[in-house]
DNA sequence: AAAACGTGTTAACGTCGCTACCGTGGACGT
DNA sequence: ACGTCCACGGTAGCGACGTTAACACGTTTT
């Protein structure tokens, strides 16, 4: 086996049994039979170490769960996607502490990509009219009240006798930032103009738009991201 | 001055100036100009040290803020609540992340009191028929959140920009454990059996109710906290 | 007056993250 | 085939950390 991975393999063999989610170094060469210098040659720095730990471990969940997204409603797959977050929090509690725990000077991967998988359904939700918000806004949302209730649950489990607790949190936030599904396919401008301006941005292709500069579709992105981002639903 | 406010003030500025939530206690011994064993007398630990600078820097800032509790309605008390607790954490960002950061064993009594000072409010908006759910329920959603929100804001400062970013989460939250208020005073038996529930939980008072023993009147405590909780609003 | 006690200092121990230095083994040019 | 270079890992050590034994001083009690 590579050294790499042996040493990755035993820091979060080491990791995930740990009382507090901190260890040692030196017990994550002792565990590999490896020597310090040859971690610090692969990792760079403790805090590589820890970040590479939690991007392997947050990859290897996401690879056992991808079959579960991309349904055929946004909404639904919103509510999948935040509790296989918390489940992956509850799972590997001290991975999940590492992850969202302040200390670290740069966030590891595992949270970018997180939030970004979060944003890519904020994004099919918004292009179907489901969003009262910018896909930026309720990213950020639904990203820190998730963070919060899975640190609740990780650190104090004296509230996970409550089952329900996360899910009532998520139901709030997410029908905060959503409108419901109506019968007849895409809701056109139904909510005011946030919702038609959360809709169209969303519609938007990644490049210029056709008739516009480069320029023009920036501004005209960014205004959109403010009109729905505005609260103000009566013109 | 007391040697033991000296070392907490020193403790407190060391805390409030450094770039990530971690001080020294010999820095803090040397800043206080004093010998380490006696920081260790008066409070322990370094974890105790900790938990008595968090404590003292959260009692200062709600003795500076206390007037603005308690209004006639505790809905509003409960955003303002929420608004207070946040700016806390903008103010002290160190405090905070100490406050809700794992890896502290016992968590400081400043957590402990910030829930009570919530419950408090929320058992107010219970008794006056505002309140979805159990004053509990409704804490531990309201807290997570809340906690999930001034930690984004305290640790990745490119959220900050958005300044509703909080406002919105708080209101999407509180929107869902409450009942909006209705004109003609008190809402009896509105929103279904849950909020009748949590309504009458709230206005029994402390010791055992007149015609019912102590044991019963835990019991009726208990299903009333089990029927606020539950969503069927249609018997 | 003497003993007991609380409280501070000096000096040290064990562990931590990290690194200068050196040895080894294979790639590569001649 | 042989010498040179270099990526790589091991040995030993540095400085900083949290923590604590041993001792010194002032106050209080007997």
């Amino acid at each position: 086996m590579d050294v790499r991975t042996r040493i990755l393999h035993a820091a979060a063999e080491l990791l995930s049994h740990a009382p507090e989610a901190d260890i040692s170094t030196r017990a994550v060469c002792e565990a590999a039979r490896v020597g310090a210098p040859a971690l610090y040659r692969q990792f760079g720095d403790k805090e590589g170490l820890l970040t590479a730990v939690v991007d392997y471990g947050f990859e290897q969940y996401l690879a056992g769960r991808s079959p579960a997204c991309s349904s055929d409603d946004p909404v639904q797959d919103l509510k999948n996607g935040w509790d296989d977050h918390v489940g992956f929090a509850v799972d590997n509690p001290n991975h999940y502490r590492l992850m969202y725990s302040p200390g670290l000077s740069a966030p590891p991967g595992a949270a970018a990509e997180a939030h970004r998988l979060l944003l890519e359904i904020l994004e099919r939700c918004a292009a179907g009219g489901r969003l009262r918000t910018s896909p930026q806004t309720a990213a950020n949302m639904i990203m820190s009240a998730m963070a919060g209730v899975a640190l609740s649950l990780v650190s104090r489990p004296t509230i996970s006798a409550d089952t329900e607790f996360s899910g009532r949190v998520r139901d709030a936030v997410i029908e905060a930032v959503t409108v419901p599904a109506v019968a007849g396919g895409r809701a056109p401008a139904y909510g005011g103009t946030a919702v038609a301006a959360a809709t169209l941005g969303a519609l938007l292709p990644e490049g210029p738009v056709a008739p516009l500069t480069e320029a023009e579709t920036g501004l005209l992105r960014e205004w959109l991201g403010r009109l729905s981002d505005t609260s103000i639903t009566i013109a």
